[in-house]
DNA sequence: CGAGCGCAGCCTAAGCTGCGCTCGGTGCTTTAGT
């Protein structure tokens, strides 16, 4: 039997499925030992691509997934079907569940193992797993958008499956434009990755920008349209302050309001989420806390209260509505102002002398691991974790096997580090700047959109505020010249891809200073951007 | 970076303006103290 064939067969009489190509590919390059990238949308069977090889593998399938909520939801999903035994580790469970599952592991009755990343941290976890067929990365798109601060051990995901013997990589996303994707793939160490991928479009919702000046006229704005809608729908907001008063707001209007935030207490956070998820609260004012794992077909709207950090962010967020199919609406209520607060919040605050102090004691002292370095060092794991990011992305630092060796001088890779900090920095300003230009583009918002996540949109789509107010005319965001994904040579930027063209500027993505949005007239008049071949 | 708060200053009294200060998002893990 073919590979294709047998991966059929156990999907339907294992699990009762009916694959699609797509997850087929995946799966069989899987099957083939090959490291893969995986970007399909919610509800398209992205965890398939694990479960069904999980049968057929001779080995252990470890599972990376962001949130302990989400693993259960796994482990429950694996029980419900004829898959063999699933099991988690992590910090919530009792020291008997955990012992449980690892003698589950270790006796090899357990096939499929859910952790977080900060557990693949630690040593004797990692010791435990011992040598897995295959090593998963759910919700990948998290290496990338948390890996470089708030959750460094993100990053190190490439060094812990180096010491799980280097088992084939998969990563499945809902949301990577091509520079996600990239940070990702480098990130954890794929080699020469299949990447299996669905169009990102979905025509059925509609994308709205409402420009405000006034911070009392924009929340006035909110909540007037918020009123007249119909739910169920989200409200995204930037603090936690906002969700509590927009939800109290909407509900002195008469809207089945409640806010929902990562400060709100546990019970709190469930009751909402369960409220929503089963219709009894129309209308959820939330941080970006909320939504990692919901998928409700039915969400009518997501309003943006606030703009958020990105548009990888935004597109992930505006995603929870109209999966049904039917029509849903996506409106970002602007204000330049608001982006003031995401700059702030995605500000880099490098600690040059404990990076210096670090690199000068892992030059003193080589060979210690993440762990044994907080410890000697008497600073906090995280802290050194995204330290070392930085040293190792710098290469002045290098890892086997967990362990580090400094091969700089120690002021010279602190000088590496700072740099390297604000490169990263440079390219969180320039995404928020890509934001900026989305929000205040005449141009097709869904060309726009798109073109950002590496597709061309041939015509103006019809359902958007500028091609409602006949802005968008036809056809204008498409530059023959510059056409997006091409690469392109800045004398002074370096090296770059067209993320975005229109007819009379476009917008490339430069490793080294980020997003910059040039005016073809200043490109031809300098003669700035050199094309490459292919 | 910008919003919101408290407070001083105004200059003849009740409320406005301006200044300086503080705060702002995502989760896992582990530990001290009930």
């Amino acid at each position: 039997m073919g590979e294709r064939a047998r991966l059929r067969e156990t999907a339907a009489e294992v699990f009762g499925w009916s694959l699609r190509d797509e997850q087929l590919d995946a799966m069989t390059h899987v099957m083939a030992g090959r490291d893969v990238v995986v970007v399909l949308p919610t509800g398209a069977g992205k965890s398939a691509v694990y479960q069904v090889p999980g049968v057929l593998l001779d080995g252990l399938v470890v599972v990376v997934s962001p949130l302990i909520a989400l693993q259960r939801d796994q482990v429950a999903a694996l029980r419900d079907s004829g898959a063999p035994p699933a099991v988690l580790v992590n910090s919530g469970q009792s020291e008997v569940d955990n012992d449980a599952a690892w003698d589950a592991v270790s006796s090899g009755a357990a096939r499929y193992l859910f952790v977080s990343p900060e557990q693949l941290a630690k040593n004797d976890v990692l010791e435990r797993i011992g040598r897995p067929a295959l090593f998963v990365v759910d919700e990948a798109h998290c290496v990338s958008a948390w890996g470089h601060d708030f959750r460094p051990d993100y990053l190190r995901l490439a060094s812990a499956a180096e010491r799980l013997g280097r088992p084939p990589v998969l990563a499945l996303t809902a949301t990577a434009g091509p520079a996600v994707r990239e940070d990702v793939v480098e990130n954890l160490g794929m080699r020469d990755p299949v990447v299996v991928t669905l169009g990102f479009d979905r025509p059925n919702l509609s994308l709205d920008v409402r420009m405000h000046q006034g911070d009392d006229e924009k929340r006035r704005a909110v909540r007037d349209w918020v009123v007249r809608e119909t739910g169920p729908g989200l409200v995204y907001v930037a603090t936690r302050k906002d969700a509590t008063r927009y939800a109290e707001e909407l509900r002195a209007k008469g809207v089945g309001a409640e806010p929902f935030h990562a400060g709100m207490k546990a019970a709190d956070r469930d009751r909402v989420q369960d409220a929503f998820m089963n219709g009894r609260v129309d209308v959820v004012a939330a941080t970006s806390a909320f939504g990692m794992g919901i998928d409700k077909p039915d969400v009518r709207f997501v309003a943006h209260a606030s703009a958020p950090g990105s548009l990888d962010a935004y597109y992930q967020e505006i995603g929870r509505a109209g999966r049904d199919g039917d029509p849903a609406r996506a409106v970002l209520f602007y204000r330049p102002q608001d982006l003031g607060l995401q700059r702030f919040l995605q500000s880099r605050h490098v600690d040059r002398d404990g990076v210096a102090g670090l690199a000068a004691f892992i030059g003193e002292h080589p060979g210690l691991r993440v762990t044994e370095l907080a410890r000697e060092s008497g600073t906090s794991r995280r802290r050194i974790a995204s330290w070392v990011n930085l040293l190792e992305g710098t290469g002045a630092v290098e890892v086997a096997k967990g362990r580090f060796r400094l091969v700089e001088d120690p002021a010279r890779a602190a000088d590496l580090a700072a740099e390297e900090a604000e490169r990263l920095q440079r390219l969180d300003k320039s995404r928020i700047e890509l934001l900026r230009a989305y929000a205040e583009t005449r141009a097709c918002r869904r060309q726009h959109l798109l073109g950002y996540f590496g597709e061309v949109l041939e015509r103006a789509c019809g359902n958007c505020d500028t091609c409602w107010s006949g802005d968008a005319g036809t056809g204008v965001s498409l530059n023959p010249e510059y056409p997006a994904q091409s690469r392109v040579h800045h004398a002074e930027w370096g090296e770059g891809t067209v993320v975005h063209s229109e007819a009379d500027r476009i917008t490339v993505l430069f490793g080294e200073v980020g997003y910059k949005t040039l005016s073809l007239e200043a490109v031809h008049a300098a003669d700035l951007l050199g094309r490459h071949p292919g």
